[in-house]
DNA sequence: CGTACCCCACTTTTT
DNA sequence: GTGGGGTACG
């Protein structure tokens, strides 16, 4: 994917043979190093030949910040003669880090390959494979993703009897025990602060929640993060190594980072203090997982000595839309006043129309794509070029926002990708097939085995399990407990009491499935392996047996083969081991192919950092946007408006915004959402003007 | 004891 | 349409 094969090891010898050119400074400027700076303006400019010491870019959308960064880094290796492996820069999504790679490699080549990019969770998987024991982390460690963690929980549930709803309802209690741990608490310290009935409850579970990851060498994605800054803070060998390996750090999205983040930032960059962040207040959205926006805003006072450079031509949209995004996130208290300003003056008026209900709204958002995509057949000649459907993306605030919008381009046939929602990697069948390569490789990874223990159904059921977590429970003879995969493998032998001869037999046959595979790993390939898991699991004859839905499962499955061959260049084990943890680790955006002729759907929160020639902006009704559950808090509010102002400029040339009164589900009707009257009346063209919901002076609620 | 089937509540945003 | 949980049957 995006990161080099080791990113945080030492230069192969390959990457030091890597020619490192003397620093140039003073000689006048040879070809590679023009083309690295003439794409960039004056200002853009200056950050990237502020080479040292710490860097501020806080600017407004499209402004060119992240086009900063990848010149940054070109500039370091290419002029400043920096060998490219002692350069970081971490990026929003692996995605990000890709295309940041394939732009550096455009400009420099092949010593692009080096520099260590990458999403702070797998960067800091990464490290922890490399050298967690240095603070206890298992090497084998697994990642456990959200529906594994709630396996974790429903498994307290079952044993204290309590139900999986209301105040015991795993999302809750996970919620609650990642906001305390984002916020640096330990499951002790938890209990001490608890004072509600409810918050004893979440720091007991949190208590037992963690001893029990521990038992199975699991980390959450919180705890890659913890651990991630424990390594930085408590091995300082380890620390000091990655302190000089790193002498050029960059942030992009700075303003989203969280506590955890930032301290694991400050830490690496504490010696050398070559640290460039960029990013944009006003873009902040995701404060409810513990992004702080005062990262950014107080950077300067962190950083005494911080160079500040604004960026404030927008490369990116018309004045129109940034007028109107202006006019919204304008109405936001205590942000930074940033100057945007664009060449591209004036623009197509942003189109807005009020919808009976959301299928109306979708048939209107259609009919609009279909008349700018005539390109077809019957275009007129006086007709504007006709825009390619890979230009149109479709946002809006909830993903089951998504299905209106789906039925209806399905009804015109207009090719779609849907960005989120279900994703590829927490499908069922997708699941159960890295559950097996797992369990390939973790005896303790308990959650694993009891995926792929009855799936397809071999007469393993409650009880069985049951059985199986009392022999692996920690005892006088196995304090520790016992590792899952050798009960797994006693049970099959008959040394587990109490399990009857169905599921005693289906044991010994998938410990010795697993063996098999095992002794196999090194010598096929991970798509082989694959197959090798496919067929002896049973997956394989259980979905063919299942008629269409089966088939659709199976497609799903081969196209987790066809992934797992982008690792062949590694030796088989170090492929597989890749493969689980990017598995874990992608993002919704990861999946987004920007050249395929479809209509981009995709959540506001997943559109940042994106950029359409079309947009268009779905569900802009009081409740839905913005969000019912934002309405009585100020501070959530102005985290909806900035939502607001990152969804406008995603938008190049043409916007459209677009509510329905009648809202799909839930609570009866919506107004028209507030950030509709917050745009300059003269900016927008309503399309269905000369109707009485939208008329004259009140339109909006204005 | 396990499986198949039916019914229920559910949908803010995600690494 | 969804997935998970509860219940009835084999
Ligand atoms: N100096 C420049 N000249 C022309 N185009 C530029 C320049 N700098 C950036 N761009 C283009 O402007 C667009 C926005 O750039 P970029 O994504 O780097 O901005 P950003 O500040 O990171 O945006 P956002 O914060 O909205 O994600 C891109 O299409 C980029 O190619």
């Amino acid at each position: 994917m995006s990161l080099p094969l080791d990113p945080t090891g030492e230069p192969s010898p390959a990457e030091r043979s890597t020619p490192v050119r003397a620093p140039l400074s003073g000689e006048a400027l040879n070809a590679v190093e023009e083309r690295i700076l003439a794409p960039l303006n004056e200002a853009q400019r200056r950050a990237v030949t502020t080479t040292a010491g710490p860097l501020l870019v806080l600017a407004g959308a499209g402004s060119g910040k992240t086009r900063v960064i990848t010149h940054r880094i070109a500039w370091l290796i290419q002029h400043e003669g920096v060998a490219p492996w002692k350069i970081l820069a971490v990026t929003f999504t692996n995605k990000a880090a890709a295309e940041m790679r394939d732009r550096l490699h455009e400009m420099i080549g092949e010593s692009a390959r080096d520099v260590a990019m990458g999403t702070f969770h797998s960067l800091c998987a990464r490290m922890l494979r490399r050298d967690g024991e240095a603070i206890g982390l298992p090497k084998g460690f697994t990642i456990y993703d959200a529906d594994d963690q709630a396996r974790v929980i429903k498994g307290f549930l079952k044993e204290d009897d309590l139900p999986a709803t209301g105040e015991t309802k795993p999302s809750l209690i996970l919620g609650a025990i990642s906001r305390a741990k984002n916020d640096g608490l330990t499951a002790d310290q938890m209990e001490d602060r608890a004072i509600t009935h409810h918050e004893r409850l979440v720091a007991r579970f949190a208590r037992r929640y963690a001893a029990e990851l521990k038992r199975l060498d699991a980390v959450d994605f919180d705890d890659l993060l913890l651990e991630g800054l424990r390594l930085l803070q408590e091995a300082p060998a380890v620390a000091d190594r990655y302190r000089a390996k790193w002498e050029y750090l960059h942030v992009d999205e700075y303003q989203d980072t969280n506590r955890i983040q930032y301290t694991w930032v400050r830490e690496l960059a504490a010696k050398h203090g070559n640290l460039c962040v960029v990013g944009d207040d006003d873009q902040s959205i995701y404060s409810w997982r513990g992004a702080d926006i005062r990262n950014i805003l107080d950077f300067e006072r962190d950083w005494p000595t911080a160079e500040v450079v604004p960026l404030e031509q927008n490369y990116r949209s018309t004045q129109t839309i940034l007028d109107a995004a202006h006019g919204v996130v304008s109405n936001n208290q205590g942000r930074k006043k940033k100057k945007l300003w664009t060449e591209l003056e004036g623009g197509d008026q942003i189109t807005v129309y009020g919808a009976f209900d959301p299928e109306d709204e979708a048939a209107w958002i259609v009919r609009r794509i279909e008349e700018a995509s005539a390109a077809v057949t019957g275009r007129r000649a006086d007709a504007p070029e006709p825009v390619s459907l890979n230009g149109i993306a479709i946002l809006y605030r909830t993903n089951a926002q998504s299905r209106a919008i789906e039925e209806a381009l399905l009804r015109s046939s207009i090719p779609y990708q849907l960005i989120g929602g279900t994703r590829f990697y927490q499908r069922r069948e997708v699941k159960d097939a890295l559950a097996w390569l797992r369990v390939l490789r973790s005896d303790t990874d308990r959650i694993s085995y009891e995926r792929i223990l009855n799936v397809p159904p071999r007469g393993i059921g409650d009880k069985t399990i049951e059985l199986l977590r009392a022999a692996a429970a920690p005892s006088v003879n196995a304090p520790d407990g016992t590792p899952f995969g050798h009960v797994i493998a006693a049970a099959g032998r008959g040394e587990v009491a109490g399990v009857n001869t169905r599921a005693r037999n289906s044991l010994a046959g998938i410990a010795d499935v697993i063996s098999r595979l095992r002794d196999r790993i090194a010598a096929v390939t991970l798509p082989e392996l694959l197959d090798g898991v496919y067929s002896e699991s049973g997956l394989r004859a259980h979905l063919a047996s299942e008629g269409v839905e089966g088939e659709e499962r199976w497609a799903n499955l081969l196209e987790l083969r066809g992934i797992s061959g982008r690792f062949m260049e590694l030796a088989p084990l170090d492929a597989l081991d890749r493969f689980v943890e990017d598995t874990a680790l992608v993002a919704d955006q990861d999946a987004f192919d920007g050249d395929a002729e479809r209509v981009t759907l995709i959540t506001l929160h997943a559109a940042k950092g994106l950029e359409w020639p079309t947009v268009f902006i779905s569900g802009l009704t009081e409740g839905l946007f913005p969000h019912s559950r934002s309405l009585m808090d100020q501070e959530q509010m102005e985290e909806e408006r900035r939502l607001c102002y990152v969804g406008i400029t995603r938008a190049k040339r043409r916007l459209s915004l677009s509510y329905a009164l009648r809202r799909g589900w839930g609570d009866g009707d919506g107004a028209p959402s507030r950030f509709l009257a917050e745009i300059p009346e003269e900016l927008l063209d309503v399309a269905n003007d000369d109707d009485p919901r939208a008329d004259g002076e009140t339109r909006f609620g204005r």
